[in-house]
RNA sequence: GGGCAGUUAGCUCAGCGGUAGAGCACUAGCUCGACACGCUAGGGGUCACAGGUUCAAUCCCUGUACUGCCCA
């Protein structure tokens, strides 16, 4: 027998212990079971699990074990990154307290550390993905620092080097001058700020008192100024096109240059260039081949390209510096206060300074082409559709991708430098030896980049790296696995890793790299903030696992997840769904009691009773429902449907209306009920398990004597004949249902004691009706709670009375009955009424409605009114009879 | 500034051309032997606003307002 209380904590990990070890996780090469393929999107390696990848990994789980239900081959392959920058400022600060600096240990040391780290912490996430009841191919877990992963970098670098589609190039790049590393355009942070645009008046050389003034919101900048451009048709300047001005605070001359990059609207029209320390100024510097000055050094400092004074000042002191010099040498004309955007960058939260740098490159225009087709040709596609405009509006303006990072904690990339600079490039270092000697040759010493990849670029090789990839043998076997069914991921990665894996799957492999790309929501908490750290409203998803159980947590995320649409979660939504758990485990208990358990053989298309008809007929439509909702990604749908099944049809009114008969009912009805109650009982844990893993399994095995292999995890998914489908019960039994709502209600409304057993008579029955009074007669006794049920043409008097179809339903309570609150009520119902015929009389008086709606709907029409018409003449007799006492 | 979402019950959200739904919260009543993490009944909505298309609009179209996200 159950407790009374499911506890969650008693049996979570006895099962995931018994899953793992049966091998359900893994998928099977040599199986002939079509494959279903989900690449989970890896977490850092050294994270640990926050409510986004709660929500992530049970939408992945739910799938995969759909599937697998199904009778799929199904791959979850799991595996984490390795998160370079993160990674390594963790490290660097733990060494911090340690008084170590980076550097003075070298970077072998400094690598051992890493992984030291790594082999301590690594595993956290891992397993809490194991609490949430996660279940992915562990024994194929694959991080991309793998011996395997990164041969896979190594090649693809080559391959695509020699292909030119890689390549190295200065340029300016996002420099964190914290970090001292180039960082991708994706990885800065635009914030808007309250700052200043400052209007710096330089004087024109060969004039006295002619001036040319600029603005700027970042005039530290200005020591590095190559050029003061102006708008070509801008005719307050024309005259000084092809002049000079005399840089203040440097003396340097500079030329007044027509470009239409200034804008005559903006300020004063005319704009300082600094080529080296801004990206449009970089722009119109080489079309005008200017100068490039850097003045700042790897901390943002000044340079000794800058006036000694401010050498070796950092870039804020040495703004507020500029501006006094300015203001004493009355140059300044003007400040404004403006909110600007600031570059930050992500994980420094530092200004990130544009800085001149060599760097590696990736041509990703020329990768995007195929991958944007592919979309377009729908070989993937986006669910919700509208991400795919997101898609599109990134890859056709696409940037070059830097892909070197000054780190040490990643993919050191595999290029090799000559005497002279000349670079070599190959999987290993022999292989650039033979290249360099060939080309200087003799023998000659080389030097490796010191530079690691964006951790980005190993991941967009995640769908086939993991599968073995380049190895041929490898592939051989695990190449059925690609591509992807789908794509399970939070829309915020959409650029780094989404399109980052289309580009590289669809070039290396030749083929795009899943069908389906599911883009799910974020998780905020309930007033809808972005959950962080630092506002104190993060909720852990472990917590509330303790709290009130995985399946609990699961089920809310599955709940909630509707496509398009944030989800606000609250622990009042966790803790309902708690409820859920507890009213299945006690539905089960009651079921127990009684007597109904599966019975193996049992045949659900064998039955004589129009419940059990009526109510495996709902099962069908539950169950049809719930996979219509999971292969549509439609998951919020899914576990209404179960929901309400579970809740609103099996409990309240099936185990309801079987009571009466388990009790003191025919030997073969009880028998047939036990067996079909024991049935859904079993349909239901089988059909819910995909969302609820641990309860349905931990059930399963209670209601039944199974063999101990015999787990619900490796259970075929249901499939019922159509004959099953019963709409004949299922009429009869909506009947059965109004009956006693409607009974209930009015015995509500007027105040009979919950207690009280009064008698039912019936007016006008049809022998349809009569006959269903008799079959159901113990049950609609017990449930609306009446004492005798007669048929009679005449109501008693001092009766409340209720419609029923073409009867009139009366309960004799001459004792205790109100009139006056009788008639208001009946004057309500009447009202009501009225309301809806007047409506549709409207509708079918309208000659434009009848000649061009559709039959069915005027037919539909016709209905309403008769039956609220008939339903209105009830409740007025009713009500007569009323006034006439 | 450009783009994309959203605006439906007190709250959180489904729905979607033909009588407006759920969960939670709320109100009233229940110790009916599975369950108070429960049972029964109930109240509560000009579906943001203004136009248009249609026999019919919460749903489609246009515009407005507000909110959020992404990109400059």
């Amino acid at each position: 027998m159950l407790d009374k209380n499911f506890n969650p904590q008693a049996i979570e990990d006895k099962h995931y212990t018994r899953w793992e070890a049966s091998g359900a996780f893994a998928c099977d090469p040599a199986s002939k079971a079509k494959p279903f393929t989900v690449m989970m999107p890896p977490p850092n390696v050294t994270g640990s699990l926050h409510m986004g990848h709660a929500l992530n990994m049970t939408l992945q789980d739910i799938l995969t074990r759909y599937y697998r239900m199904k009778g799929r081959d199904a791959l979850w392959q799991p595996g984490t990154d390795h998160a370079g920058i993160a990674t390594q400022m963790v490290v660097e600060r733990l060494l911090d307290k340690e008084g170590i600096n980076r550097r003075k240990m070298g970077r072998e040391k400094f690598l051992e550390r890493v992984w030291a780290w790594k082999a301590e912490s690594g595993g956290t996430i891992v397993a809490q993905l194991r609490k949430l009841g996660a279940t992915p191919d562990w024994k194929r877990e694959r991080f991309t620092m793998d011996e395997g992963l990164s041969k896979a970098v190594l090649k693809a670098f080559v391959q695509l080097y020699r292909e030119k589609l890689i390549y190295r190039d200065k340029r300016l790049v996002n420099w964190d001058p914290k970090l001292h590393t180039a960082i991708s355009d994706l990885e800065v942070e635009q914030k808007e700020k309250k700052g200043h645009m400052w209007h710096i008046r330089y004087p024109v050389e060969g004039a006295t008192e002619e001036f040319i003034t600029v603005a700027t919101t970042r005039p530290e900048t200005m020591l590095g100024d190559t050029a003061v451009a102006v708008h070509p048709d801008d005719e307050r300047y024309k005259h000084l096109v092809g002049k000079f001005v005399s840089l203040p605070l440097t003396g340097r001359l500079i030329p007044i240059i027509a470009d239409e990059y200034s804008d005559p609207e903006k300020g004063s029209g005319a704009v300082k260039i600094t080529p080296a320390h801004d990206f449009n100024d970089f722009e119109v510097g080489k079309r005008h081949k200017l100068p490039m000055i850097n003045i700042f050094d790897i901390n943002a400092h000044l340079n000794e390209n800058a006036p000694e004074a401010y050498q070796g000042m950092e870039r804020f002191a040495a703004r507020k510096k500029i501006l006094a010099e300015l203001e004493a040498m009355e140059l300044l004309a003007q400040v404004e206060d403006i909110k600007h955007a600031v570059p930050y960058g992500d994980r420094s939260g530092e200004v990130i300074e544009p800085y001149l740098t060599d760097q590696w490159y990736c041509d990703a225009a020329t990768l995007a082409k195929p991958a944007i087709k592919a979309v377009q040709d729908g070989k993937t596609k986006f669910v919700p559709r509208s991400w795919e405009n997101t898609y599109f509006e990134w890859m056709k303006n696409i940037q070059p991708w830097c892909i070197s990072r000054q780190l040490w904690w990643g993919h050191q990339i595999p290029a090799w430098y000559g005497p002279d600079g000349s670079v070599f490039v190959d999987e290993d270092e022999k292989g650039a030896q033979a290249q360099a000697d060939k080309h200087y040759g003799e023998k000659v010493k080389l030097k490796r980049d010191e530079d690691v990849l964006d951790t980005w670029f190993s991941s967009a090789l995640w769908p086939f790296s993991t599968l073995g990839w380049p190895d041929e043998n490898a592939m051989k076997t695990m190449g059925r696995y690609y591509p992807g069914d789908v794509l399970v991921t939070g829309f915020d990665i959409i650029f780094y890793w989404v399109a980052r894996m289309m580009m590289f799957g669809i070039h290396f492999m030749g083929e795009v790299p899943f069908k389906d790309v599911y883009m799910h929501a974020l998780v905020r908490d309930a007033k809808g903030q972005k959950m962080s750290k630092s506002k104190g409203n993060v909720m852990d998803p472990l917590e509330l696992t303790e709290k009130f159980g995985a399946d609990a947590l699961r089920f809310t995320m599955t709940a909630m997840a509707a496509q398009g649409r944030d989800i606000r979660l609250s622990e009042d939504r966790v803790e309902g769904y708690r409820n859920f758990a507890t009213k299945l485990w006690n539905a089960t208990r009651y079921c127990e009691m009684n007597g109904c358990l599966p019975v193996a053989g049992f045949k659900p298309e064998s039955v004589g009773y129009n419940p059990n008809k009526w109510i495996i007929h709902s099962m069908l439509e539950t169950k049809q429902a719930i996979e219509m909702a999971i292969e549509d990604y439609k998951f919020n749908e899914a576990a209404a449907a179960i929901y309400q099944f579970v809740w609103g049809t099996f409990c309240d009114w099936y185990l309801e209306f079987t009571k009466p008969v388990l009790a003191s009912g025919d030997e073969k009805v009880k028998t047939e009920i036990q067996q079909t109650t024991g049935w859904i009982l079993d349909q239901i844990l089988t059909v819910l398990n995909p969302l609820m893993p641990f309860i349905t399994e931990e059930l399963y095995a209670e209601i039944a004597r199974r063999d101990k292999n015999d787990l619900l995890i490796s259970a075929k998914w249901p499939e019922y004949p159509a004959s099953l489908k019963n709409p004949e019960a299922a009429e009869e039994i909506g009947w059965m249902i109004r009956c006693i709502s409607d009974i209930r209600s009015v015995r509500a409304d007027m105040n009979v004691p919950p207690k009280a057993m009064i008698n039912l008579v019936v007016k006008d029955a049809s022998e349809t009706t009569k006959k269903r009074f008799a079959a159901y007669e113990e049950i609609l006794k017990r449930m609306a709670r009446i004492e005798n049920i007669e048929f009679s043409a005449n109501i008693p008097k001092g009766s409340i009375q209720t419609v029923l179809n073409e009867a009139t339903l009366a309960l004799p309570i001459a004792d205790i009955i109100d009139l006056d609150k009788e008639r208001e009520r009946l004057r309500k119902e009447l009202k009501k009424l009225e309301q809806d015929i007047e409506k549709v009389d409207q509708k079918l008086g309208n000659e434009q409605f009848v000649s061009n709606a559709p039959e069915e709907i005027i037919a539909e029409h016709k209905q309403r009114k008769e039956t609220a018409e008939s339903t209105h003449r009830k409740f007025s007799q009713a009500l007569k009879q009323l006034e006439a006492v």
